[in-house]
DNA sequence: GCTACAAGTTAACCTTGGCTAAAATACTGT
DNA sequence: ACAGTATTTTAGCCAAGGTTAACTTGTAGC
């Protein structure tokens, strides 16, 4: 079920055989202090939580703007999953008081449920600009777009925006 | 709990009042069909079955080198969670037939877990040299490859590669 | 106003990835 | 050699995010 089986990916763009790398590129492979590391993961651990909840206020946001209405139906599938899942991660975002709703009925976003959804909106529409302002086809950039955005410090962010500003009157 | 219960960051950088984005740009916000969509969501949710194994797998072969043997402890250590739960995830590893070990004892990489690691640990790498070239401060830039790794399609990484190719002779 | 179908919910189940507390094993110093 | 400490494993718990199957509710057509 899990990939890996076969690898064919390495080989095409490891390190030269000839490694003429200099010290300065070198020494930077050593594993960074414990404390640090950890902060590390803990960072990605930590997006993980929001994650699904950003993608789901985005897309009702979404929704709501370019069809009217944001019914669980069109959710599950743009999601590519079940009613039943999408009904159980409501439950959750209600619960966190992002999304209200009668039973049977159409979502809402509240207020945070909004603000959440600009944020993530944002920074979504960020990442995917600068993918594109890279040089990366549309399609892989917003495949890729997706998971990265959850992951991309306000720091990378600005840097992003202010590549994608430079870089797009050069040519698209 | 949760974070987004108060935001900072909207408004700052937000569309500009008087928007003079031209059409290119604009009709670019539109839905994209359903099934590719339901792609977009499936492929993050695919990259998160492996995420953790990777990171696993990688860390093993860095103490492997770095310190000469892989102790649970230090695993957990670096990754911030309790042995018990380092404990539960080695055995996955070890059925999924990418670490060996006896029991009580330090761990091994099987030949299937050092390719895993060495496609991870290239990955990573081109990551965070990319976030580096880009002006991001290290720091920042581990945090965020730590977890954008896992979101890079094959495309994106060569163009990344290349720019840092490029842009690294300028400076740095 | 019924009937049929579409949409939404609920129940029961599964895996992953966390946790704490307790038990088992290994290691170290005297 | 063994006492004490450090390491590893196990057991029992939990929440998130997925599934299918069965049930409920809403809606459109006739
Ligand atoms: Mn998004
Ligand atoms: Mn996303
Ligand atoms: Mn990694
Ligand atoms: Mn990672």
């Amino acid at each position: 079920m899990l990939p890996y089986e076969h690898f064919g990916y390495i080989g095409a763009m490891t390190d030269s055989p000839n490694d003429v790398t200099p010290d300065r590129l070198r020494k930077a492979d050593a594993l960074p202090p414990s404390d640090q590391h950890a902060q590390q993961y803990a960072a990605v651990r930590n997006a993980h939580e929001t994650e699904l909840l950003e993608d789901y206020v985005e897309l009702i946001a979404d929704l709501l703007e370019h069809q009217g209405e944001a019914r669980s139906t069109d959710i599950a599938a743009r999601m590519g999953v079940s009613q039943a899942t999408v009904s159980k991660t409501v439950t959750r975002l209600k619960s966190l008081g992002l999304v209200s709703s009668k039973p049977y009925r159409s979502l809402f976003l509240t207020e945070k449920g909004e603000a959440m959804a600009a944020m993530s909106h944002q920074r979504h529409a960020i990442v995917l600009q600068f993918l594109r302002a890279l040089g990366v086809n549309d399609r892989t950039a917003r495949i890729d777009a997706e998971g990265m955005e959850h992951h991309v410090s306000q720091e990378t962010l600005e840097i992003m925006q202010r590549y994608t500003r430079e870089q797009g009157g050069r040519d698209a």
